[in-house]
DNA sequence: CGGCCGATCCACT
DNA sequence: GTGGATCGGCCGA
């Protein structure tokens, strides 16, 4: 067991950790099943100054209250009134920066996440795509404002290091509003494990 | 209070 | 390749 601790989420660098995180494992545990696997695809949200974020400006709602809080908790919301979209907060209180986690690759409770995505069977693309990711792992966008040090949902870093040169770095997907930032290479998709 | 729309996914052609 | 689903949040009136 070697969870996160705290401090890797209260650090300046959101698109540093954004690369770190590539390889962490990620684990949900919600009516006492156990569920997880290992993160592939990450996109960092650079806080007030990105167009793309939802905290741009500063802008202080109820819902983006979350992402204002300090790093190691989840925000998470509702995107197209289907999907729950799942982001890590990092930094400290008051500087709203946050990780889109958007893909990963099942290793526990396999069983489980078929049974919540109504599959049979995994195929290659299973928990590639931020919508789907949360629904396998069971993740709400009630669940926003949870602490990531609690037993709900929670990282690991189980020695799996990912080669720099097995790392892509694109520009985020769909969120061409962004003018200029939407062109930033925020995206960071692994191409190889190990 | 009404209207618009989104950090997406999937079924269907 | 494409359009529909689906609803909370945000903004303007």
């Amino acid at each position: 067991m070697s969870k996160i601790n705290k401090e890797f989420y209260l650090r300046d660098d959101v698109v540093g950790i954004s690369k770190e995180l590539l390889g962490k494992y990620i684990f949900t545990k919600f009516d006492n099943k156990l569920t997880g696997g290992i993160i592939t695809e990450t996109e960092a949200y650079e806080g007030i100054s990105d167009k793309a974020s939802h905290a741009y400006g500063g802008r202080r709602t109820k819902r983006t209250e979350t992402m204002f809080s300090k790093g190691g908790v989840a925000y998470v919301y509702l995107c197209y009134g289907v999907h729950s979209l799942f982001n890590i907060v990092t930094n400290k209180k008051d500087v709203p920066h946050a990780i889109l986690i958007r893909g990963f690759i099942p290793t526990d409770g396999i069983d489980f996440m078929l049974e919540r995505t109504r599959k049979t069977k995994l195929s290659k693309d299973f928990g590639i795509g931020p919508g789907k990711f949360s629904k396998a792992l069971g993740i709400h966008f009630s669940h926003s404002g949870m602490d990531l040090s609690g037993n709900k949902i929670w990282l690991e870093d189980r020695g799996l290091k990912i080669d720099e040169k097995n790392i892509i770095a694109t520009k985020r997907i769909g969120i061409d509003y962004a003018e200029e930032d939407a062109l930033l290479p925020y995206r960071f998709v692994v191409s190889k494990l190990k």
